[in-house]
DNA sequence: AATTGGCGCCAAAGCGCCTTGAATGTTGAG
DNA sequence: CTCAACATTCAAGGCGCTTTGGCGCCAATT
């Protein structure tokens, strides 16, 4: 190694051994220099974060993993299934999860888990020790993964909850009762008898919660509940046009529709549309909001009304409970319950009498 | 270490100095006979990797990339600027990205680079070492990027091209220019003259391309260019609505419609509605559909008349080509355009004469 | 019987960093 | 002037794995 190649070429980067002798300095010292410690000397210290910006000088990840023991990395581990490949919502998360991960220096590791491998791959991560901690996406009710990571001590945030497992676990929620319930006591309070109900897969913890929020509001008013107006599956456009279409053709119409998301509910929209009503006036429709960047349900009037709460906040949010974990093992677990905002739009009005 | 906690108990793995001292054997042939070294006698092998799943072992990926000095990791960076968090479609293509990762023992990074940032992001991951290779999402016209990783020697694959740099780098795109003339000629030949073209931003390249098909046909069939015919910007439900609205409150109503995406098509549609036009008989609409799973435009006969291309087969096979780079560094590098196809579905129809 | 050459296995070095424990230089109190 | 106390710096060991270079051993060759 050459003058020539200590200069500040680009791609060649120096390793600690080569910066330290390059400042006439010990590893150890140059280590301690760059990551804070008190017992250098102040000048020393400038001297070698100077030369570590000059020479480019980063350490190599991997290294500084096996010596500290900390991956400095979280896992965000999605659940696949054959219909569902990448659900916008978790990326809008991890958006928002990105930004805490990269302000404390941590990376982000993607992992897919298809639907019967997950299992293994969760014992995968925890014994590969490639990340301090993960995120878990789409719990459903009676999660094995909430047991299976307890065991395997992977320190660990849930988005959304398992109601179903009373053990103690980190996780970070919205009030997805609460939504439901205040939604569905609008359309109410609007007029409305007949409100039809399109949701994720009950399957879904956060689907299970926001049907019990819409009964308790058909309850509390002693409106029948009808298991014909609720529909369940994967909120697609698609799904959400084909389960109004169906809603809408039937004798006894719905004059409202719940719909759980801002896609689903494009395709609700288009049903409305086809059957040749209008929406706000012949049907009211109110949606969950995930406040998608991309899917922004915006506007001095929104066009839909909503219960909104952004996921990328979430995101945000349990990125900072998981390193609080990490760095703080000791603590009680973190939880969070994020209330939705009930917004008015332009999708909503008071039964119409036809 | 007691007999205990060798046991299979979750959570309590085992590294390689435990396994072999199990074994009564030596971490180096413990070693080669996971890693399918030929020599080991066959029976050694064998025990040795029942022994490895029994203990639940798997190497420390860090130690293993110390040692190796490959990541075994895949870096994808994602752009991001203030409006445009996470683009679905960088979701769909890193899905099928994901799957070719995993068939091969790679683990994916995901690496948000805010716009004004990017330079020092990139130098970081390579002078971080913690990846292998990295896809370079949404290149812009004459994109500094391209360069910049070429001078830090990092393997890369763009999704996409930069058609303004001559030089020799990995990309795997789609034909935008075919796709977008053979959707404006379909259009033409079916007697529409006034055109529109709803674009993403033409900063990047893939949109100048298609805005290029798209003059490319008109000049072939002797119609005149408008330039306010043609709009580019985030491709969202909200600009796609605003866009077609301005252009049918024009006196001079366009006929046709180009969508650069699904998403902005929805907002098209919803305009189209609120003018009281009907889709496919007043006014035809071409997509391009990138065939994401989220938003499918499915059915006997799809709803919008589109060019198709997937985009998760384009992130199964840009992780191909970057795989094969890194594993054989002295190839040429490979680049692969593929072709969309014309599906015509509802949304288009001859001209209607008013 | 002596030599060769695989085969199967092992000890030890090294990947690049952090960290412990010790060494050196400096200062001030006694 | 001596010695303790502090401020700086350093050499060396270790993180868990792969890999180089050898070392026995036994069958085959001469």
């Amino acid at each position: 190694m050459h003058l020539q190649s200590a200069l500040n070429i680009p791609g060649s980067d120096m390793d600690l051994k080569q910066l330290s002798s390059q400042l006439g300095l010990s590893q150890t010292t140059v280590s301690r220099a760059l990551n804070d410690y008190p017992e250098v000397n102040e000048n020393t210290r400038q001297r070698v974060k100077r030369a570590a910006v000059k020479f480019n000088y980063r350490p190599n990840a991997r290294a500084t993993g096996l010596a500290t023991g900390r991956a400095k990395a979280i896992g965000h581990v999605i659940p696949m299934n054959s219909t569902e490949v990448f659900n916008p919502i978790f990326a809008e998360f991890i958006a928002g999860a990105s930004q805490t991960y990269s302000k404390r220096g941590y990376e982000l590791l993607l992992t897919m888990a298809p639907s019967g491998t997950e299992d293994s791959i969760y014992r995968q991560i925890a014994s590969r020790k490639s990340v301090d901690g993960i995120i878990v996406h789409a719990p459903r009710i009676n999660d094995s993964r909430i047991t299976l990571l307890q065991e395997l001590a992977l320190p660990f945030v849930i988005h959304g909850r398992d109601t179903a497992n009373k053990s103690e676990y980190a996780w970070i929620d919205i009030n997805n009762r609460s939504a439901f319930f205040q939604a569905t006591k609008l359309l109410i309070d609007l007029g409305h008898t007949d409100i039809a109900l399109i949701n994720g897969s009950e399957a879904l913890s956060f689907a299970c919660r926001r049907r019990s929020g819409y009964l308790d509001a058909l309850q509390q008013a002693d409106l029948a509940i009808d298991g014909d107006l609720m529909f369940e599956g994967d909120l697609t456009e698609g799904n959400g046009y084909s389960a109004a279409t169906e809603l809408l053709t039937r004798p006894r119409q719905p004059t409202a529709f719940l719909v759980s998301s801002y896609t689903g509910a494009l395709g609700v929209r288009r049903a409305i549309h086809n059957a040749g009503l209008k929406m706000g006036a012949d049907v009211s429709v109110v949606i969950h909001d995930d406040d998608l960047s991309y899917f922004h349900n915006s506007g001095d009037v929104p066009q839909f009304t909503s219960t909104r709460s952004s996921v990328k906040q979430a995101g945000t949010l349990a990125a900072e409970m998981l390193l609080s974990i990490i760095e703080n093992p000791t603590a009680q677990l973190p939880t969070r319950l994020l209330e939705a905002n009930l917004i008015i739009g332009a999708s909503t009005g008071r039964r119409h009498h036809r």
